[in-house]
DNA sequence: GATTTTACGTA
DNA sequence: CGTACGTAAAATCT
């Protein structure tokens, strides 16, 4: 049946829908509250203190359309071209808001936008005024629509935040008028001028943002005092200097001034410092204010690119899109758009109290962009012998296969792969791990499908498909790669643990979903020196030993020893384990081996209720299985597949544990009920994540996951903060790897190295129980990052533990 | 040619 | 039904 338009009198908000659905078509009511879509959309509505009573409500499609594809009602795939039914309709729509004359039309969805505007592309276009083509001057906003945060419920934030700001809207039909002062033309002096007004007139952080060329050169510097006002000089046009050299230099010493004396607000100002400290030899040292850093700390799992922090934070006009036609006035949006989402910003972290977690993330930019810009060193000649001796073995192998089988596969496809196993070979099919048993089954052909086929079969072609496709693997993302002309490698550092855009072939991919950073630093090719494998924090062992350190120096490795380990068992007060941890602090490895201190061994001594002294290798390895499955509540399939048990066994096993330490699933529990109360946990360093995912359980393990995870990351980089500043003149810090620091060192220096590495790295943890302790650190030391053997130093000075922790 | 999926390396 | 991350190659879409 037909939908109609529900419209109290005097509604200041009109929401448009896409069509009806099921439940709509019987009843006739536009979002039916007991439909899932009606009641995500009663949800959000309540969320911005609106009832339906003083909100119109209707869709574009006024009848369910068959099969509830909307595509129905249109002529072409993309639906540009509506069928006459649908023209009548958006005719009709257009009529009721002229007829209803909300102050603001809420789109939701991308057929409403398309309604309304013409346009496509709900998440381009979401969240900003738009230009009403239905109706002209009608002020309009468009979001997601409801029924998709059913399917994705990490957008429901971003939703509820624009509902919010068409609240805000609703109290006028005009749209605000832009207040903004834009200078993207300036003169020379006239700019000049500026900078001497921003450096002795100006109270206040400045808000600054470049644009580099392909290139590297910065050709467009964009500054604002506040939130209205922003100036742009452009110094490269066509990629010609705009200025004599003497002229530019002259802007550039004040601009180094400004940049050391005031205080910089920048968005994702790790990639614009490190640029202008490579390009330019200038250290921003005002940098310490950044809204990306901001909006990772208050927000982790929401998208942080400017345009959409200004789409939630400010009331702007979409500019975006301007980056190629206007490259000067984008800029300077970019600028001033900068300080108002500062603002904003600033507020929501006194509303949480972020502010120690902020102010400790931007002391990590400088060793970040240190280690980017230092990079590491490969040994061109060493590479080349992994290289040629991996082909080898690779191509000798795929000779081996093809004269046993008969005929070509490419081992890398994962389809002729599969064809090859389940087909011609007939074996048992495996399957994915689905996230839920709704989820339809896939076939896969993955490393532990094929160890679980060959563990069955004992067929040796599997093992050579296995050996092949881990070589293929190293020479491709790991060992063939590109060296700078100094034979270095680099990689971004990102402190906000996720990347915000990758750039492939040339092209920016912006993929904004489902961030779950936890503190971590991530590491990504460095668009500044863009040689390497990119990602430095997953290079497989075999291919370290072709990173080697400056001449006279060696690697040295310092890391926190079980560090997750120790973090929970403080959590769950598990005292055997504290009680290994507190007795083997301190101790080398064969003092630990001597007094069987060792938690694997613990973990299976107590698993099979025998005495530590008595438990074998194997059994170790059994432990070792069953405590990390427990500690992230994995299921019996995992450590089934890794121990090549059935699943009963697995079940049995961690049962054992569980009974035996049953604090584990009592923190769970407590973690559940801690979401429950605010969906927010924090660290023992302070760091609050709220979680915006769906309820459930992998909600719950995410969480689990996120106190040591976290914690442990955190206290990294607040160790490797500590030893840049205190020591980063004599330690070479060379990397850092989540758990553990790397720096290089000339032999005879390396105790000493060890001794202040140790030093910055001994930070006491206070549990939430309320107990004081430390997390060991353990060294290792080689000739290259592949070699390394443990180490013992003899420590040079004592450790002062005496280490005040910001919190 | 561009985008999505699959797989896999580290902690 | 471990978590988190980034990248390469294949598969698929347009």
């Amino acid at each position: 049946m037909r939908v109609e338009t529900i419209a109290p009198p005097g509604a200041k908000i009109m929401f448009v829908g896409e069509a009806p659905g099921e439940k709509e078509d019987i009843t006739g009511k536009p979002f039916h509250p007991h439909a899932p879509a009606g009641k995500m959309f009663d949800k959000l509505l309540a969320n911005a203190r609106l009832s339906r009573y003083e909100v119109a409500v209707t869709n574009v499609a006024k009848e369910r359309p068959p099969g509830n594809k909307i595509g129905m009602f249109f002529e072409d795939k993309k639906m540009f071209r509506p069928k006459p039914v649908m023209q009548q309709w958006v005719e009709e729509l257009r009529r009721d808001i002229i007829l209803y004359k909300p102050n603001i039309v809420v789109g939701l969805g991308d057929t409403a936008l398309w309604a309304l505007t013409g346009e496509r592309g709900i998440t381009a276009n979401r969240g900003y005024i738009l230009q009403c083509e239905l109706v002209p001057k009608q002020k309009i906003l468009c979001t997601f629509h409801p029924q998709k945060i059913n399917y994705e419920w990490h957008l429901g934030f971003t939703t509820i935040m624009d509902f919010r700001k068409a609240v805000r809207e609703s109290d006028t039909p005009l749209v605000k008028p832009d207040s903004r002062s834009l200078n993207a033309f300036p003169s020379k002096r006239e700019f000049i001028d500026y900078l001497g007004w921003l450096q002795n007139s100006h109270d206040g952080p400045i808000a600054l943002d470049i644009e580099t060329t392909m290139t590297g050169h910065l050709d467009i510097l964009g500054l604002a005092a506040n939130a209205n006002m922003g100036i742009s000089f452009t110094f490269l046009k066509g990629g010609k200097p705009v200025l004599r050299p003497s002229d530019e230099f002259e802007i550039w010493m004040l601009l180094a001034k400004l940049f050391k004396t005031k205080s910089l607000i920048m968005h994702n100002g790790l990639f614009d410092m490190a640029s202008m400290w490579w390009y330019l030899g200038i250290l921003a040292t005002g940098y310490n204010k950044d809204t990306m850093v901001a909006t990772h700390i208050c927000w982790p799992e929401t998208p942080r690119s400017l345009s959409y922090l200004s789409s939630i934070c400010l009331s702007v006009p979409k500019w975006k899109h301007t980056s190629q036609s206007t490259p000067s006035i984008y800029n300077c949006e970019d600028a001033t758009n900068t300080y108002g989402c500062w603002d904003f910003m600033a507020r929501e972290m006194d509303n949480g109290e972020h502010w120690d977690t902020f102010n400790f993330e931007m002391q990590q930019v400088w060793p970040a962009s240190m280690l980017q810009l230092q990079g590491v060193k490969v040994d061109p000649e060493k590479q080349k012998q992994i290289v040629n001796n991996t082909k080898t073995e690779r191509n000798y192998i795929k000779k081996e296969l093809l004269q046993e089988i008969g005929h070509e596969v490419n081992w890398n496809s994962p389809q002729q792969l599969q064809a090859f196993l389940y087909e011609e070979l007939k074996l048992p099919v495996q399957y994915k791990r689905r996230k839920s048993c709704f989820d339809p089954q896939k076939r896969t052909a993955d490393k532990e499908a094929l160890s679980k086929l060959f563990r069955k079969t004992k067929n040796p072609i599997l093992e050579k498909i296995m050996r092949y496709k881990k070589l293929a693997k190293l020479i491709s993302s790991f060992v063939d790669i590109q060296l700078s002309p100094k034979n270095r490698v680099h990689t971004s550092y990102n402190i906000t643990g996720a990347t915000m855009s990758r750039t492939v072939k040339n092209k920016v991919v912006d993929d904004e979903e489902n961030y779950q950073s936890f503190g971590r630093w991530s590491s990504s090719k460095s668009i500044i020196l863009p040689y390497g494998s990119g990602n430095l924090q997953n290079i497989p062992k075999s291919a370290r030993k072709m990173y080697v350190p400056p001449k006279k120096k060696i690697w040295i490795q310092a890391d926190y020893k079980q560090a997750e380990a120790v973090v929970v068992s403080y959590e769950i007060l598990d005292y055997p384990m504290i009680k290994l941890f507190q007795d083997s602090f301190g101790l080398t490895k064969e003092e630990c081996d001597e007094r069987n201190l060792d938690i694997h061994k613990l973990t299976a001594a107590k698993n099979f209720r025998i005495p530590i002294a008595k438990v074998t290798e194997a059994l170790r390895d059994i432990g070792k299985t069953i405590r990390h499955a427990t500690n992230y509540s994995a299921g019996p399939a995992v450590p089934a597949a890794r121990l090549g048990c059935t699943i009963n066994q697995a079940k049995a096993l961690l049962e054992s544990y569980h009974s035996g330490t049953p604090q584990l699933r009592m923190w769970h529990k407590k973690i559940q009920d801690l979401l429950r109360k605010g969906r927010t946990l924090t660290n023992l360093l302070g760091r609050k994540h709220k979680f915006l995912k769906e309820w459930g359980d992998e909600l719950f393990r995410s969480a689990y996951s996120f106190i040591p995870q976290s914690t442990v990351g955190d206290l990294l980089n607040l160790a490797l903060v500590r030893l840049y500043e205190s020591y980063g003149d004599q330690v070479d810090i060379s990397l850092q790897l989540h758990d553990a620091i790397y720096a290089w060192t000339e032999p005879e220096l390396a105790n000493w190295t060890a001794t202040v590495m140790k030093q910055s790295m001994l930070i006491p943890l206070t549990s939430t129980h309320g107990e004081v302790y430390y997390i060991d650190v353990d060294f290792k030391v080689g000739p290259t990052w592949g070699e390394l053997k443990d180490f013992t130093p003899e420590f040079t000075q004592e450790f002062d533990l005496n280490y005040e922790v910001p919190k």
